[in-house]
DNA sequence: AATGAATGAGAATTCATTCAT
DNA sequence: TATGAATGAATTCTCATTCAT
């Protein structure tokens, strides 16, 4: 090979950094490895990212692209707020399955090893989607759609805590085990179960008040 | 036999691991200094433990220890539902800050290193608590305090996520900056805010059908 | 052929190895790293000079030619030998500051590194200044301006030995320190002192002898 | 091996750094043969050294040692100067064929990896010797032993640039084959005859006043 | 039984050199 | 012929684990 790496060159790399350290963590993952794997040498690996850590924070943004794009197109529908749940929960549901290995690298980022990143990562990832759900429960609160009593910043923070936690339970080993032991051994075969259930737990989390008035 | 060292120092050593690897998760973690830390011969520590994912999964079963009797107090109680979860919520958001580094050993697990345990552990952490959850459901439902159209282990899930998520947010880095993203960069000191939002938003997820059933 | 490089490009080429040689030894200097502060391709290098050390010996004769042309008007010229020496030593002087670069590639091949040039650079290189320096001393004698009773190779060898130690301690860090603690940190200020000292340490050496007969 | 090394395990593993940075250059020295050569572990080199530089350092300041105290005893003897010179270069000519790896060791720390060091490195090994030599000089300055009319400092840096350049004409490669070019391919054989040439060089250099002065 | 010095496999990283374009 | 991307051998350094004392 001797042309500059090519974009799907490029992809095949990450994809392959993706799969080792979703697979092994930052720590246990082998950059020798990865390199063989994705049939290059690491001396290119290493003059495009000049060493382990970038790669992984490449890995990474990579993963949290991809997670960013799929949820983009239901964030952005204009239907009602309970309308737009079952969405985003049908989306996380088929997501987590399908790119468990980004989750993975999501999830990796939390732990001990990364912590220096911790500030600057959680600033770039988490703003779009906070700001993204706080207005859009905002509206839903001017609108009426939504009971107004709340303060919708943390409404949104036990929403997306919601969404996270089932991401994880349908990507990673041991949050599937926990959920497993919750919800039942079968529970992987109960998906519009599982939507349902948690659609009710949101529905009346974010409409109570209004029934409550309406009942009174 | 290996009985010279006594309880304390066990705690000691366990303490000490616990430490270090809260701090640097389970790779980065090193066993000899941990030893030195702990005042110990590495050779004590090999004996005892065999090696160091053995003495990780000693120190993480400690830590669930503390957590679990933290919690068994709360659970235990004959408080209705609601006051309850106020009582647990309260009691998370104390123990989080305090015990942090019980906290991050947990976190520490669900991340790709400690893959091959997932199962094991899952089964050996969260039965418990997930049983306690759904009785405590069941009971409600059966005592007409909650609503009676929900799948209670579901809801013993959800609920359980949402502890989980507030546990990491007040205890390991990247989700505290994450929180803050959230919530405000002063949501650390709106702990009664915090308590009262997520009060109201399990209180009608918890409750909705018994209003909806009145208001018909 | 390879005849695309101009007599310029290729002058550029071997100051820009010999900076890098210079600052940083045979060893850590980078060929990529030249080339690209060349404007060339590594490839064209390679194509040029073989491998790194061959380039390294070409910037090293370049040094060597720099300084030899500095010195050989000097030596050339017709005066008495007190004359010459006092003329040299303040052409040495002044060159081993402006041409600092060009003595600490000289410097380079008398450490460990290059062991295996030793021979053959030194017949190359040592033997035009030996010879001249011999011959001056041998006509001085003759001339009865010197002593005769010495080895006039022997004292060409002391003279050299104390020009190639000035040589060094104008241009490379740790001669330079070295010869602050021996004559005081302003030594780099007192240029006229260091001249007419050392002459009369010269001077001495070569006509002591002299003095020594008319005295009796 | 389990005791802690001994002092002689200590000096072996210096003396075998000692050898492979005197022939290689700190750059292409290679801990691992170095450990290999020395009969121990990479491992413990890296426990009791901490890096390869340090580990340089250590060989490096091992051979200064070595060759002060061979200096030592002939600086700090009562004789006259020409006397002492006498030894002194006696003693250079003697241990820089017995001790030319520590010779070689200084030598390396001149060229350009080690610029680093310079300064303190300089004034580490080269203040003791310039305050004795500059002393001694005053001292013979006042005992009338010696020309009043020059600045010792000055002197004694010239004395020394001509013994160090001997240590390294009787140790290092280059500068061996440069002194057969300057004196002689049987050079070596002819070791009285070098010191008696020195000698006259220097002493003249020394005394030249006093005659001028009786001469008058 | 306890110690902790020693071990050495393993992993990250560099950079001289090659060779397809 | 020139390019410079790609290669991968080589080297430094770490740290879990062992075992003589």
């Amino acid at each position: 090979m001797l042309r500059k790496l090519t974009e799907e060159k490029i992809e095949e790399i990450l994809e392959t950094g993706i799969a080792e350290f979703a697979e092994k963590g930052l720590d246990r993952a082998n950059v020798n490895v990865i390199a063989k794997n994705a049939g290059i040498s690491v001396g290119v690996l290493y003059k495009y990212y000049g060493d382990k850590e970038t790669f992984f924070l490449a890995c990474l943004r990579k993963s949290l692209n991809v997670l960013e794009s799929v949820l983009k197109e239901v964030v952005d529908s204009e239907d009602k707020i309970l309308v737009r749940a079952e969405k985003m929960i049908r989306a996380v549901q088929a997501y987590s399955r399908k790119y468990s290995n980004y989750i993975n690298m999501y999830n990796e980022i939390t732990s001990g090893g990364s912590k220096k990143f911790a500030e600057v990562l959680a600033k770039e990832i988490e703003t779009v989607t906070s700001k993204a759900y706080s207005e859009l429960i905002e509206k839903a609160m001017r609108d009426g759609d939504i009971r107004s009593d709340i303060n919708p910043r943390m409404f949104a923070f036990f929403f997306d805590n919601l969404l996270t936690m089932m991401q994880f339970s349908y990507s990673c080993d041991y949050y599937k085990e926990r959920m497993k032991i919750f919800c039942g051994e079968d529970v992987e075969n109960r998906d519009e179960e599982m939507i349902s259930q948690l659609l009710k737990f949101l529905e009346s989390a974010f409409t109570f008040n209004q029934t409550e008035v309406i009942h009174k």
